[in-house]
DNA sequence: CAAGATATGTCAACATGACTGACATAAATT
DNA sequence: AATTTATGTCAGTCATGTTGACATATCTTG
């Protein structure tokens, strides 16, 4: 009923750090991006289709929440520029299976390399349970309800797609 | 030299947790923000107002790092609906500091509210040592060269805004 | 005091990446 | 054979970002 329910527990501490960690962790890859006349969202496509080999189209719509229309242009561009190719899917032949070419892995890893610097550094005087710990709070802040292909790879069975 | 320098040592789980995490924990507000015709850009001057009361125009820029035009759209929207107040500087008078009203801070109490949920399961099962360990690691997740008004506050001396 | 710098506001024009809703095709399922 | 599914594409719209130019009020400096 009163207006602010609950004044004094207000988490105003994470909040302001997960915008500013975040915002400079999508920075690193946006600087590097735009050599590449790209922006995030060709870089979120390529991420996952680099991840998650074989990847259909109605997967990536889940995981980016995006529309058809908004993953269309991106895709195509990815496809024309060779970043990415399509393979008929074997069972249905409906499908489209995306796959990263080498040029594509190259542009992934060169962001995730930038990225990785940020979180190695970030992690630099954490020790390997501190470590866990970041992660299962970031897991635990993703949803659980509904989840797509991806994260039911992330969380279902411990199995990793790669490496 | 080599085309992929590190294979095996990219940080891709915590990568991805990043992206989830990042991605619905905005959505909580993203939702609750459609009702009142508002988009993320309105919550993040809307929650930068709030907390850091007769904040410059300026500074906000800085904080946001958007440009005068952007922020001028939504700011205006802000003022002319009554969620936020200028009020001319004491010392300079071409300064128009910002303050959110009562409205304003129910808005922002409300979808601080959400997030803090979100925050508050993913931290239930982590001791106080761990949870300042995931403190630790998003404050050094961010770029401390150049920092911003913001940043100097909660990096500077400790010393914090509210509460 | 006059001149220049600064803080803010505003204009036009444009780009990106999201959206909706409709429709087309091919292939699978019933 | 009819329906559903997976994908692709069209037209139009919106929110939020950009650049560059310019106006005004006010502060600072020579």
């Amino acid at each position: 009923m009163s207006p602010t329910p609950r004044a004094g527990e207000l988490r105003w501490d994470i909040i302001e750090l997960l915008f500013f960690a975040y915002r400079d962790f999508v920075g690193d890859a946006d600087h590097e991006l735009e050599a590449f006349g790209f922006g995030r969202a060709h870089h979120r496509v390529m991420h996952f289709v680099h991840r998650y080999p074989g990847l259909k189209v109605a997967d990536l719509l889940d995981v980016l929440r995006i529309t058809k229309q908004s993953l269309g242009r991106v895709l195509k561009q990815l496809l024309d520029e060779g970043y990415i190719v399509q393979k008929t899917g074997n069972n249905d032949r409906r499908q489209r299976l995306l796959y990263a070419t080498a040029k594509g892995e190259a542009l992934v890893g060169k962001l995730a390399g930038l990225q990785t610097d940020r979180i190695n550094r970030a992690m630099q005087d954490i020790d390997p349970a501190g470590q866990e710990t970041v992660r299962q709070f970031l897991r635990a802040m993703i949803d659980r309800d509904d989840p797509d292909k991806v994260l039911e790879t992330i969380f279902g069975s411990g199995k990793k797609p790669r490496e």
